[in-house]
DNA sequence: TTGGTGTGATATATCGTTTTTCTTATAATG
DNA sequence: CATTATAAGAAAAACGATATATCACACCAA
């Protein structure tokens, strides 16, 4: 038996010998109340630890101080573990909308899932932020429909031109540029690419056309045959990089459209008895924590995910407050590390 | 110009030429509507693309359907990232949540705010998870005072005895057992121990425990001198393996808190010409995704994360509907990978 | 005929705020 | 002095649902 019996606004008027809304205006400093009872009234309710209920508030209003994050992933239900680099994300994003004064709401959403109306239409959050991957043929379509309805979302993804909604994205095509360019300049000809050939993962697309600018630039020519598919998961990456060893192609360097699979090519590569990088250099994306750890320790392209996550809840924000906002791309930079080794001519 | 008008419970009334009440019945399924009125207000709600209005919901029930998480840090504001172990917990419990049909509300906090009132007395959320580490004293007093306010609230951490609120732990003792006991068995006798030596980390001071508690089964002494002081971060475990390596005592083997004071202490010892494993070995504790990544691989004790994630929103869930609920201890496995190599006579 | 029982819905009260409108006392103005 | 402003607050009306009480009606038993 717990006397759970909350003071509402109500009690604290009485206390206070004033009406409720006045109590209400008091406790939000309202010049409407003279500033002495403002201040007997905000004693009150400090004595009894009074909190105003959100949801009264909420209803009043209309408006929900909070953030809705969604994270979506293609894969499987099953799998235990999210990945890394969306894991940081969500650290960061965490951290920049409570620095903002604003509650962040987390769930986790199939990409199949009716999130169109769940959050913002529910009234549980003022805007939304949609972090993953995916299909973005069907989510684009999606994202029009929420556009339409005059929702506030952002997406951390590729700023792609022409299409509706806001986006913060990294530059993916620099990043490719950066990876390969590094890897030319140590004088590598033939560098395999793992990421996606389709066009589904407009991040890998952009990526590898870094590569490719990255390769004419020096004259070379960016091969198809040196392309492979290889998703987000370190078992792809695996996969990838045995199927390159089949084909039997030529190539002295690996570049990863993701850290997550240059760990799995270093592991297919030692069990092939290649040394990392003595016989082959590799380079990541992304930078997640182990990148550093790794042995030999990744040379990668990193994406800021402080400075995203910010970025992220700023946009959000701004949209929520009829700023003006634009999408905004985030430069990416390389971090050399060893998995390169030294030049070689 | 957005024409952003919800549809409420009324419209749809007026739709199906039923009073409001009674669609919000119909919509919840509710055996008291005949079954051709519920679908047919089903389907209208479905047209107009309705949604309840969650806060209008949540004042007259007084129920949210959403949790709280709380992650509460000892340090500075200033870190930018999170604790690698408190992330995979994050992640975990993000999941377990969805999993029950609940939202997560998630939020930093520093120990010293007011988090007592902010989330159920706001009627943000129906239960609270605490997520963190720091000083304990100060935190027992201020959970009592939660759980004379009848608060629902479960606390990741040492599950202690006598004390008010409901604990979700892994064995500590048994991991720095089962840590200690490894190393002995590869014939170490002289193991370090990089952990707190204060009383105020009751995690670390249990797995001292079993680091004890080990040494005595094999009739060995647990030596005062090898104890380290070492904390959560990497940094610390460096500081203390230089410390370590300063006073000259012999060791041959390091049994760390964490596995982050075990990255810091790998480096120390390179830095110094040590070689892991061959000079020294180590384990470590927690299994964080990059434990296994590190060069070597490090042997370490795990704590499942996944199970914590989902014992943890289970515990709040059933305190809130008033079942039986009692704090739960995991176990914790060893990990055996390549830190402390193979056995010496 | 009267009264009881069950069914399917309506009417009304309620949750705890914020917002809008109204009141009253006092001060300022011509 | 009559009038208008201003200040400070009260009263009432939302906000959009859920919960409780009530009603109309059909059916059946006594």
């Amino acid at each position: 038996m717990k006397g759970k019996n909350k003071p509402t606004s109500v009690d604290i008027a009485h206390l206070a010998g004033v009406s409720q809304p006045t109590v209400s205006r008091a406790l939000r400093d309202s010049p409407l109340v003279s500033l002495e009872t403002r201040q007997r009234v905000q004693r009150i309710a400090r004595e009894l630890n009074y909190k105003v209920d959100v949801n009264a508030r909420n209803l009043r209003s209309q408006r929900t101080n909070t953030l809705a994050l969604l994270l979506f992933e293609d894969k499987s239900e099953g799998e235990r573990f999210i990945n890394p680099f969306f894991l940081a994300m969500l650290g960061s994003i965490t951290r920049a909308t409570a620095n903002r004064g604003y509650d962040l709401l987390v769930s986790f959403q199939q990409l199949s899932d009716d999130w169109n109306a769940e959050y913002e239409d529910a009234n549980k959050a003022d805007g939304i932020i949609f972090l993953g991957y995916g299909d973005y043929t069907t989510y684009i379509e999606r994202i029009s429909k929420l556009d339409r309805q005059g929702a506030h979302f952002v997406t951390w993804g590729p700023v792609i031109e022409n299409q509706p909604g806001l986006f913060v994205g990294c530059d993916n095509e620099q990043g490719g540029y950066l990876a390969a360019k590094h890897l030319l300049e140590k004088g590598h000809k033939n560098i395999a690419f793992l990421g996606d050939k389709s066009k589904d993962y407009p991040e890998f697309r952009d990526r590898y056309t870094g590569y490719t600018r990255a390769h004419t630039e020096v004259g070379e020519e960016a091969k198809e045959a040196l392309r492979f598919n290889a998703f987000f998961s370190e078992e792809s990456g695996y996969q990838a990089t045995l199927e390159l060893l089949e084909t039997g192609v030529e190539f002295s360097a690996i570049s990863c459209a993701s850290d997550l699979i240059a760990v799995g090519a270093i592991k297919a590569l030692r069990q092939n008895g290649l040394r990392v990088p003595n016989d082959i250099a590799i380079v990541g994306f992304d930078d997640i924590p182990t990148a550093e750890h790794l042995a030999p320790a990744l040379t990668t392209i990193r994406q800021d995910t402080f400075a995203a996550g910010q970025a992220l809840v700023d946009s959000v924000l701004m949209l929520i407050n009829d700023e003006d906002v634009s999408s905004s791309l985030l430069t990416t930079n390389l971090i050399v590390r060893d998995s390169c080794g030294q030049p070689q001519t």
